[in-house]
DNA sequence: TTTTATTTTTAGCCTACCCTAAATCATAAA
DNA sequence: TTTATGATTTAGGGTAGGCTAAAAATAAAA
């Protein structure tokens, strides 16, 4: 069995969420922005998760996960998710808090601890960022999603997550008044710059530019 | 403002217990003992806490706890036992599981997390153990406690903690029928060998011995 | 009081994770 | 094709927390 430190399993969930669940190639530097850690740091270790087969890494030329890798890195990120969850569903954090607080929660080594917690927040499918959990073997039913910026004039959907969740755009966010799970419908669309009138709630209309509703994802 | 690391935090809970919350003097191969950890690393650990004035400490001559790491100890025994009524009450552990989980736990380092977590739980007072829970200045109260072996024959109380709560013993406990709250009364008392007759419930007939008895905190 | 035994500390080493500075590799430009 | 640039790795060092083995201090026994 493979086992991996706190700090290696940070790295892989990185790694995972660069390399876009195993479809592309990692540079070391991107790993590096990611971490917040120098390259040189982010060598030694892309070394030792090599030594421990969770990616394939060629000095120089980036590195790839493997299937193992891609295993663990689900695992981690489903043990953060469901602590995202009990941190806003029960404890009433707001989504934009949650990240760092889920990050060291999700390190305690427990199995047991993560399927009672999964069954004492009644198996959610989705954090609080709309985002899929994994279920116990790493499988993800993802629910077909768009951009809002990509919608039709007219049509309706439900936010369900966002691809920029910094605390800068949840903040924003939560102050025009658009929030995850916010029924929504494209009122009207600007050719020339792209920004787009949104109906929420039937009842609020708010403006965006394209940039925040590129960063906006509806299920439609 | 002083802080400590998980490991000098473990180390200042340990010591808290075994100087009984100040009031003796405590030897480094106590804490060797506690802590499971080599006399040698003891040492250098003490070293370390006495620069943080947590303890006072004299080589050679063991250490005493100062009013700062008392404060220190009880709120990271706050952040343990709230954990604890966490993992039974709503996770539905049992409370012989709960210790090791709850110390990862609460070295979580987020001060707004204890607090709604201590909300979400109802504020409790006590941990699943019976032991009290500090409030967020650190101070504790204790309920009159008597130990059952010490009882009069036909008293009365409830069951509030237990001195050893290794897994084995609360697994027996567990077996013959006594629990943390149970209702009990001492129905028959054997003089040459001090074992008693307890009635749990107002139901179930039980037999302990003295040892046994000398180890559960009546609350009367 | 002297010797022995026990406790405690020091010295030195190890792993994990991070860092800076210097060296090396790959590639884009001249 | 050679050079310059940027990415990456190596070398060496720091902190935290553990370890063993040996030295030193205290306590107990002769």
């Amino acid at each position: 069995m493979i086992t991996l430190t706190s700090a290696e399993e940070n790295y892989l969930k990185a790694i995972y969420h660069l390399s876009d669940g195993g479809k592309k190639g990692v540079s070391t530097n991107d790993v590096s922005a990611e971490m917040k850690t120098k390259p040189a740091s982010v060598s030694d270790m892309l070394r030792k998760l090599g030594e421990k087969e969770v990616i394939e890494y060629r000095k120089y030329y980036g590195l790839h996960i493997t299937e193992e890798g891609k295993k663990l890195a689900l695992q981690t990120i489903r043990k953060h998710r469901l602590w995202e969850v009990f941190l806003v569903e029960k404890l009433k954090f707001s989504w934009d808090e949650v990240n760092e607080v889920a990050d060291e929660l999700s390190h305690v080594k427990c199995k047991v601890l993560i399927q009672r917690l999964d069954e004492y927040l009644g198996f959610p499918k989705f954090d609080p960022h709309g985002d899929p959990i994994p279920d116990e073997y790493g499988d993800v039913r993802a629910r077909p999603r768009q951009l809002l910026n990509e919608l039709d004039l007219g049509s309706t959907g439900q936010i369900v997550a966002v691809k920029d969740s910094s605390p800068a755009f949840l903040r924003y966010l939560d102050k025009v008044g658009a929030y995850i799970g916010a029924r929504i419908k494209v009122m009207d669309k600007t050719e020339f710059d792209g920004s787009v009138e949104i109906l929420v709630d039937n009842k609020k209309s708010i403006f965006m530019s394209k940039d925040v509703a590129g960063n906006i994802l509806v299920m439609v």
